[in-house]
Parts: structure tokens; C-alpha cells; sequence
DNA sequence: CTGCATCCGCCTCGATACTG
DNA sequence: CAGTATCGAGGCGGATGCAG
């Protein structure tokens, strides 16, 4: 019954593949990175997801250490799944696939699924490591009223869920717009234009912002500024 | 007929997955990470994977311009796979996965393959960053008849093919004693004691390389080096 | 011989229905 | 709410065919 299909190859890649290479395996470790999900959240933010799969995979996660489930009580009540520390050491693995596929993220179409939530995991693939700048500052996100924000200070740039508490920067979106920016298929200053992202701030930290998460502002940065500090 | 399963969601991992998440996808992009492949090189060194499979998974990747053809010669007939520009920068995301999956490498079993070749990337996914000494030196390692090294300069570190030009240590061994000592369980200082490996340079450069690798030499730093320092 | 295409049995997937 | 049971459709894996 655990017998599953293996690639019998005597290597990392496709060990880590015989556990996570299956359909939807790693799209329910990315809803777990977030944060520990009930059964039937995550049955509901992955619609596709048939419920014997989403049980047949948990199952199999737990049987292989990367996810484990919490009780509540000893009363058999089967709260949440959460990563264990072996489930949490794949973030920066699906960060750095998350951020290879954001050039293959389309426009989005009538079937397509968003999720607020997502912007969070989003901007922590997009966070350039080598641009992190000297100065130590917040910027703020909310998304859909999903509330996160990055936070740099020491030459190190992490991104934290939550309010930030003095942000320099704080970008009001939906869900979509955030996904559009990410994939480079709109500038934060097209989407400012149409009232799609509203953005509070210094002109300077607007613009630290975007070069720490590789985005061009828009057309001309300088222009993207000067709308930014009247908004 | 090229319409695929999608998992309509609008996100980067997703993106990605629609792209990659199939069986033996990342597999036959290990293989093209070390390099162009013929056809025929990559159904022999995926064994399991069948000839329609194969095909079916090359026209996809290039139809997604992450896979090119190129011709050998102008001939036209013999032609290579090799990846493109889109497709050279899954190498951080695949090393991640290789590495991660290190931990579930189990002892090699009966039916296991393994290949040369892969210990090249083993040793990437090592690769420590944070380790990185300042002395700038190489370690040169010979697996079955491949031969690459480590290169430590300016405070990176690099895996290049081929021989080093003036190693500090030379690591001579096979695929299979490459993999077990990777995924820890088999310490260095074990496999010279049966002779699965052989080690030649200074005691010093020996450690360095063990610690730049995340490995420990073995039971006893000091007796690993002292060891290593009369082969 | 290389580089595929076709056919076929089986297993996985995905949707729905059902149970505690 | 948290799963289990069932079943048709389709992807997978092996064998075979075939053209350059």
C-alpha cells in the first residue's frame, strides 16, 4: 500500500522526487510554508485537488517525516498539518522553483485561481539577495487583507508575516495585480495609473523596494517616484 | 494534442510546475545540466523511462524553450539536446532539491542505478557557501573515470569539469561510495579504511574540503587526517 | 544504428458519492 | 469537518515498428 513508484536512482534529486514529485505534493508543502492548514483549507485553496489525493498525500508525507499532524487534544481530533524541520528545510528549493516559473506565469485566464496568501510567498522568491541595500527599513504589503512585510536590516532581507511597525513603504493590491507585477507583466507605475496598487511612502524607499525585488517601476523610474510620493 | 494538464494557478510554483512538475521532467534536466545529451545517451542513463515518454517530455521542454536542439555537425542527423538560457537557471532550484533530498538517499538497494556523472552534481548541491575559507585552492575528484574539481577563489566556490590544475587533494572512488559518504552514511575516514576511497594532498586541505562539503571526515577529525595524510 | 511513433495493459488521477 | 470508497478517463511504462 506505501509502496509507491521510485526511480531506483542512487541520487539526491531523484530521492527528493520519489517523495515530492508526485501531483500536487509540492503545491500542499507551499500552503504548509505559509503556516500550518486544516484538511479542508487546504482542500479549498487547491481547487483541482480531488480529496483522496489531498489524503493519500498527507499520508504519505507524514510517513516520510516532512509533514506531521497536531492534536489539539489526546480526544482524536485531528487539527492541522504543519511541516516538520525537514519539510521546512525545502523553502529555499521551492522559492528558487518559484521564482524560475514566474516568467511562465501568463496572463491570467478565466479559470485561474489566485490567492491572497500567495503574494507572500511571492515576494519572498523575488527578494534579490545580492541587491539588499545598506540601509535597515520595512516595506509593507497588503494583499486582499492578507497583511506581510520584508524586512531589511544587516545586509539581510527577510519577509515576515504581519504588519511591519514603522514600514517606509506600504502597497495596497489584489491578489491579482501583485501576481501580474511579480511576473513582469505590469510595472507598479501601470498599475498605480489604474487604481490597481496604491503605494505610501518616500520617494527613495519606493525605489529600494522595487530594486530589491528586481522590478523595473515603470517606464522611468524617476516618473514612477514622482507619482509615488503624492499618493 | 500539445494542450497539458494545468493546475490553473496563478502563481510562480504552479507556473513552474505546469512546466516541469511531470514525471521524469527535472531528471532529464539534471542530465542536461552536465552538458548536451543525444537521445540516445539520455534513454540509457535513465533507465525506466521509455522512448515515447522521452520524446513526448523533449518536445514539451522545447515547445517551453527550457530544452534546444542543436545539430552536431550541419548534417542535420545527429542531433543533441542542451538547455537553454530559461533552462541553465534551474540550476540553483534543482541543486536545492538534490540537496534536500540527500537525506532520503537510502542505502543502495539491488535494483538502484547509479551514474558517474552525478556525483558532479552531488558535489555542487554540497557545496557549503557559508563555508567558503579564504584560502583560494582546489580539490580535484575522480569518479569512474570522470574527472572534475572544486575551484575556491575570492570566497566562492565552483564546480567545473575536468581536472584541477594543481589540486590540493585528490579524491579517487566510485559512484556508489560517492553517494553513500554525500548522504552521510558513510563517513570519508570509512570508506579509505576498505579502500572504497583514496585521498592524496595535505591534511589540511583535506578538512578544509570536508568542511566546505558539509561532511564529517569522519568518528575523529584528527584520525580522518591522520589517515588521510599517509595515502 | 539512432531517433522517434504507435500500440496496449496498468496504474494514477480527478470527480462524485458516501461515512463517522 | 475529515476523511474513505468507487469508477471512468487518461498518463505512464514496456514492447514493438519504422524511417533516415
Amino acid at each position: 500500500m506505501t509502496t509507491r513508484r521510485s526511480y531506483n536512482q542512487y541520487c539526491g534529486l531523484a530521492s527528493a522526487l520519489n517523495v515530492l514529485g508526485e501531483r500536487w505534493t509540492l503545491l500542499i508543502i507551499r500552503e504548509l510554508l505559509m503556516g500550518p492548514r486544516r484538511y479542508s483549507e487546504l482542500l479549498s485553496d487547491l481547487p483541482g485537488l480531488g480529496t483522496n489525493l489531498l489524503s493519500e498525500r498527507l499520508k504519505f508525507l507524514v510517513e516520510n517525516e516532512v509533514v506531521r499532524q497536531t492534536d489539539v487534544q489526546g480526544t482524536g481530533f485531528r487539527l492541522s498539518y504543519e511541516l516538520t524541520e525537514t519539510g521546512l528545510r525545502l523553502r529555499p528549493a521551492v522559492l528558487s522553483l518559484a521564482r524560475w516559473g514566474m516568467e511562465f506565469v501568463d496572463e491570467v485566464a478565466e479559470t485561474d485561481v489566485v490567492r491572497a496568501h500567495w503574494g507572500f510567498l511571492a515576494v519572498e522568491a523575488m527578494i534579490d539577495t545580492a541587491r539588499v541595500g545598506a540601509v535597515g527599513e520595512s516595506y509593507e504589503f497588503r494583499v486582499e487583507g492578507e497583511i506581510f512585510h520584508i524586512d531589511v536590516a544587516d545586509g539581510k532581507a527577510r519577509a515576515v508575516k504581519g504588519p511591519a511597525s514603522n514600514p517606509a513603504m506600504v502597497a495596497v493590491t489584489d491578489a491579482t495585480t501583485f501576481v501580474r507585477i511579480g511576473s513582469g507583466r505590469l510595472t507598479p507605475l501601470a498599475a498605480m495609473v489604474t487604481g490597481k496598487l496604491s503605494l505610501e511612502g518616500g520617494i527613495d524607499a519606493v525605489l529600494r523596494c522595487c530594486e530589491l525585488l528586481g522590478l523595473e517601476a515603470g517606464p522611468a523610474q524617476t516618473a514612477a517616484a514622482g507619482v509615488a510620493h503624492r499618493v
